[in-house]
DNA sequence: CCAGTATCCCTTTTT
DNA sequence: GGGATACTGG
C-alpha cells in the first residue's frame, strides 16, 4: 500500500494531469485516509468519482474491496460503467448500490447471525402502514380518536426515530409536541409493531440499516471481517445522508480509514428521510485528520444562470461557502413567466417545446421539473392532445399501483408464507371474504406449517371453501422449485386478470400494466431477488410511462419531480408551480427549517439547466388548505433584478386584475 | 360478518 | 378532489 504514496512516479494509463483540473486531480489521487470532498452543482463530482474508482484500481486494488455507496442502483451502475470505459472491465467489479441494498446483501449472507433465520421479506412503506393499521386497531379496540396520529404519521414518528438515531419520546417531543398525549400508546404500538415485523419475518427499510448496524455492533468478528474486507469506501450524495448511515459508515471505516464522501451541502433535499447536511458538516470531526477539497468550477451551465442560482443559494443561512465560477461566458438570462393559469402554463411549455424542437434541440435535452408528481397532470394532457411523447420520473411509482401489488401479494406469500400483509390483501379480493374471513383463513394456513400449500390442506368452512376454489388451483399449480420467475408470473397474472376486469373500470389499461410487469420478470432468474427489487429499487417511473414506454423512443421530454432529477442536467430546464404557495408550499411556510429546504430545492432544480432556464407559475390559484388565493412567484424568486432574472407574461389576463 | 354508503382527512419529496 | 376509515343495513 505504500506504492501509492509514490504513484507520482508510477505510468498509468490514463491521463489524469490531462482530463482533471487540480481540484479534481487532488481529490483523485488522495487515496489514503479520509477524505470530504464538496462539490458545488455542476463541478464535475461523477467525473471525480469516476476517475477515482479507476485511479484505485489502476493502483492495484482489488476491485472487490472497493465499496461505493451511492443514492440509487442505478447511479452506481452508471459510475461503474464509466470507469470501466476509462479503464477496463474490472471496474464493473467494485461492490456498489444503496446503502438499503448493500445492508439487504450483507444481512442475507449473515442472517442466522442475528436470528433472522433463512430468509426474510422487505415490507415497503405500504405495508409498513396496514401494518400499524392493523396493530392500532387491534390494541385501541375503541374508535379511534379523530385527534390520534393516522397510520401514515405513526410510521413516519417511528421512521424518524430510526434514522436519527432517537426515541420515539424524542421525536414526538420535537416534532409532534400535539400527540404528546398518546405518548404511551404510540411508544406501546410501536413495541407491537416491532414484534409483530419479527414474528412474521418483515423488514421494513429502516430495519435494513438498523439490523446492519446491530450486526456490526454486536458482532466484533463480523465488524472486523467486514470492515476489513472493504480497503476502500466511497460515499456519493453526503449530504442526504442520515445519522444512522452515519454510525454505519464509521463501523464500515473501522478497519481502514480510508474513507471518500463527496456531496453538496447547498443540495440537501432528503431531510423528510431524517437527512441532515449537518452530518457533511461534521464529517471533519468523525474523521479526524480528514482532507477537505472543495470543487467550484462549474461545467455545467452558462453564466447568466449560473448568477441566477449563486444569488438563489446566498438566501440559505447555514451552508460551506463556496462561489462557483464558469469559464462559459455569455449565453440566455433565465426567465420568469407569469401564466393567466394552469392550462396556460402548460400551453407555454408546449410553445417553447415546439420552438426548441425547431432550432434542433431534441426533446430528451429538455426536462420540466416540479415539486410534487401531481404538478404535471395538466401538462400530461396537453402533452398528449399535441403528440409530443414523455416519460415522467418520480412520483407515483409503477409498483405501488393497487393491480401490480395484487400481483406481487401472489408472489410473495410463495417466497414467505408467514407473510400476512399478502395473505390478506389476495384473500380480499374474493367474493364473500372479508377481514375476518382472511384472518381466519390466514390462521388455519399457518396451522398447517406446510408454506403456502397449507391453503390447500386447511379446515376452512365449507361456504367460504367455495370462494377458495379457484386461489386453491393457483397455488396447486405452482411449483416455485421448478419453475421461471416468468412462468410464476404468467400463471398469477392469468389467475388475476378476471379479478382485474372486475374491479377497475379502466381494466385494459392496467392489463397492460401487468404485460410490462411480466417483461421484466423475464429479467430474473430468482424469485426472491426479483421481490427484493421491487421493494428496494423499484422502476422510478410512473404508471402511465408503462405505457407509453416503447412510443417515441429514446427522444422523449422528461418530466421528473426534483428529487429525480438530482444530479443529471438537461440543455432546457423548465421549473413549473414556482408559486408562492405551492413552492414553497404553504405547509412549509411556518418552519424556517423546511423553508430553508425549499429553497435548496430550488436550488437543485435551477442547476440542472445548461443553456436556458424556464420558471413558470400560474396567476391567481385558489389554495384550499389556506383559503388564499395564490399570486405572487416563488419567494425564491421574489425582487430578483431584471437584469439576472427578466419577467414575461403569457396567456390572456381577465382585465379585472 | 360482508359490502355498500357517509364522512372526514390531508394534500410533497423516496430507500 | 381522492382515499381511507366509520357506520349501517342486510
Amino acid at each position: 500500500m505504500k506504492e501509492t504514496v509514490n504513484s507520482a512516479v508510477r505510468n498509468f494509463y490514463i491521463p489524469y494531469e490531462t482530463d482533471l483540473n487540480s481540484s479534481q486531480l487532488e481529490a483523485v489521487i488522495h487515496t489514503e485516509g479520509p477524505l470530504l470532498v464538496i462539490a458545488g452543482a455542476g463541478s464535475g463530482k461523477t467525473r471525480t468519482l469516476t476517475y477515482r474508482v479507476a485511479r484505485l484500481v489502476e493502483e492495484g486494488i482489488s476491485p472487490r474491496s472497493i465499496l461505493l455507496l451511492t443514492f440509487t442502483r442505478k447511479a452506481a451502475q452508471e459510475m461503474l460503467r464509466r470507469a470501466a470505459g476509462l479503464l477496463d472491465n474490472r471496474c464493473e467489479n467494485i461492490s456498489g448500490g444503496t446503502f438499503h441494498s448493500f445492508a439487504n446483501n450483507i444481512l442475507r449472507k449473515y442472517s442466522r447471525r442475528i436470528g433472522l433465520g433463512s430468509g426474510f421479506n422487505i415490507i415497503d412503506r405500504y405495508d409498513s402502514e396496514a401494518l400499524i393499521g392493523l396493530l392500532r386497531k387491534e390494541m385501541l379496540k375503541t374508535h379511534l380518536q379523530s385527534s390520534f396520529p393516522r397510520n401514515h404519521t405513526l410510521a413516519t414518528i417511528f421512521s424518524k426515530a430510526v434514522n436519527k438515531v432517537l426515541t420515539i419520546e424524542d421525536v414526538v417531543y420535537n416534532d409532534y409536541p400535539h400527540f404528546a398525549d398518546y405518548l404511551d400508546t404510540i411508544i406501546s404500538i410501536n413495541k407491537a409493531y416491532k414484534i409483530r415485523k419479527t414474528e412474521h419475518y418483515y423488514l421494513d427499510y429502516d430495519d435494513l440499516l438498523l439490523c446492519f448496524k446491530a450486526l456490526m455492533e454486536e458482532h466484533p468478528d463480523l465488524r472486523q471481517r467486514i470492515s476489513s474486507s472493504y480497503e476502500h469506501i466511497m460515499v456519493d450524495e453526503y449530504q442526504d445522508t442520515n445519522q444512522m448511515q452515519a454510525d454505519i459508515l464509521t463501523l464500515l471505516a473501522s478497519a481502514n480509514k480510508n474513507i471518500m464522501v463527496v456531496g453538496d451541502d447547498s443540495q440537501s433535499i432528503y431531510a423528510f428521510r431524517g437527512a441532515n447536511f449537518i452530518n457533511i458538516m461534521r464529517f471533519p470531526e468523525l474523521f479526524p485528520g480528514a482532507r477537505t477539497i472543495t470543487l467550484e468550477e462549474n461545467y455545467r451551465s452558462d453564466q447568466p444562470i449560473l448568477d441566477l442560482t449563486n444569488i438563489i443559494i446566498e438566501r440559505a443561512s447555514e451552508k460551506y461557502s463556496k462561489t462557483l465560477f464558469t469559464r462559459r461566458k455569455g449565453g440566455m438570462k433565465p426567465l420568469l413567466v407569469c401564466t393567466s393559469g394552469e392550462n396556460s402554463q402548460s400551453k407555454f411549455i408546449i410553445e417553447k417545446i415546439h420552438e426548441l424542437n425547431q432550432c434542433g434541440i431534441p426533446l430528451n435535452e429538455i426536462a420540466v421539473l416540479f415539486r410534487a408528481g401531481y404538478h404535471s397532470f395538466d401538462l400530461e394532457i396537453e402533452l398528449t392532445r399535441s403528440n409530443i411523447p414523455f416519460k415522467k420520473v418520480g412520483g407515483f411509482k409503477f409498483v405501488e399501483s393497487a393491480h401490480i401489488k395484487d400481483i406481487l401479494a401472489h408472489l410473495k406469500v410463495l417466497v414467505n408464507s408467514r407473510d400476512r400483509l399478502s395473505w390478506q390483501r389476495i384473500l380480499l379480493l374474493l367474493d364473500r371474504i372479508g377481514q375476518q374471513t382472511a384472518n381466519k383463513i390466514f390462521d388455519a394456513i399457518s396451522n398447517e406449517n406446510s408454506g403456502c400449500k397449507g391453503l390447500l390442506t386447511a379446515k376452512i368452512k365449507k361456504q367460504v371453501s367455495e370462494s377458495l376454489s379457484g386461489l386453491k388451483d393457483l397455488f396447486g399449480k405452482i411449483d416455485s422449485e421448478v419453475m421461471s420467475v416468468y412462468e410464476m408470473g404468467g400463471i398469477v397474472v392469468d389467475y388475476y386478470l378476471p379479478l382485474l376486469r372486475e374491479q377497475f373500470d379502466d381494466h385494459p389499461k392496467r392489463a397492460k400494466d401487468l404485460e410490462h410487469l411480466l417483461s421484466i420478470m423475464e429479467r430474473y432468474d430468482s424469485l426472491k431477488e426479483f421481490l427484493t427489487d421491487m421493494t428496494l429499487e423499484p422502476p422510478n417511473t410512473s404508471i402511465d410511462d408503462s405505457l407509453s414506454d416503447n412510443s417515441g423512443g429514446d427522444d422523449r421530454l422528461v418530466l421528473s419531480t426534483i428529487h429525480s432529477a438530482k444530479g443529471l442536467e438537461w440543455h432546457t430546464v423548465f421549473v413549473i408551480w414556482a408559486l408562492d404557495g405551492r413552492f414553497p408550499s404553504s405547509h412549509s411556510i411556518n418552519n424556517p427549517e423546511e423553508l430553508e429546504e425549499e429553497l435548496r430545492l430550488m436550488y437543485v432544480a435551477a442547476t440542472r439547466a445548461r443553456k436556458s432556464l424556464y420558471f413558470t407559475y400560474p396567476k391567481d390559484v385558489y389554495d384550499r388548505s389556506t383559503g388564499m388565493v395564490l399570486k405572487r412567484p416563488s419567494r425564491f424568486l421574489d425582487s430578483i433584478n431584471n437584469g439576472i432574472l427578466g419577467k414575461h407574461s403569457f396567456g390572456s389576463f381577465s382585465q379585472f386584475y
